[in-house]
DNA sequence: TGCCAGGCCCTCTTTAGGGCCTT
């Protein structure tokens, strides 16, 4: 039986956006799209973009904030059906989104309504934003973006659009991290740390760490 | 009937409240 290897690097992720019909699946809201892009040792080599039929009409305020209208929602696969290729997509890779705990909720809502498991873990690259970009003057994926000149093409609230950025922004923070704290290749499992240590704590912990 | 997210994080805190962030 094969072991998976204790180091996972943190430039290896697959980091995904969901657009959805609300803010909770516990209210009944659903996806209506999902935007991944894979990272391979810091460089994007896949994409994945559905938009998927959530098998009811949404809101005028979902169709106005992301611009997906139901006529387009129409002519989609059904959830189901999408879910099934996003999770070939992911495979057994660890996952980054921003807000995780949202897009977290629905993937697993998704998930189960599938019967479908998966074995990587979520990172966030909100909470890591905060303790990394303290000045920044709000930590909103728009804002990042803006604040660390970060490439996009100036769609926000559409899911792959909202991916690249998110992903640029983990890169961003990567970088960061070898530069002000001499930590080449963080691993996955150091970012997650980072999300558990106070604003305050954060520099001193990344100090020893670089150290030891 | 009326209401309706939930986790993080700071502070006027921990026997709590409210802003932030995601759609």
């Amino acid at each position: 039986m094969s072991k998976k290897p204790a180091f996972t690097p943190a430039n290896t992720v697959v980091v995904l956006d969901f657009e959805t019909s609300g803010l909770s699946p516990n209210q009944g809201d659903r996806a209506i799209e999902i935007g991944a892009v894979l990272i391979e040792n810091g460089v994007i080599t896949q994409r994945f973009s559905e938009l998927m039929d959530p098998g009811f009409r949404i809101s005028s305020f979902i169709e106005d904030y992301t611009g997906i209208s139901n006529q387009m929602l129409k002519n989609a696969a059904p959830c189901h059906e999408v879910m099934v290729r996003f999770a070939d997509f992911i495979g057994e890779h660890h996952l980054v989104a921003h807000n995780a705990t949202f897009d977290q909720r629905f993937l697993d809502a998704e998930f189960a309504q599938i019967s479908h498991q998966y074995k990587g873990q979520f990172g966030c690259s909100l909470l890591v934003a905060r303790r990394l970009y303290p000045l920044a003057s709000n930590h909103q994926l728009g804002t990042l973006v803006r604040y660390k000149q970060l490439p996009n093409n100036g769609t926000f609230h559409r899911a792959l659009a909202d991916a690249e950025m998110t992903s640029h922004l983990w890169l961003a923070m990567l970088a960061d991290l070898q530069r002000d704290f001499a930590i080449t290749s963080p691993p996955f499992s150091l970012m997650q740390k980072i999300t558990k240590k106070t604003k305050a704590d954060v520099p001193k912990f990344l100090r020893e760490y670089s150290s030891r």
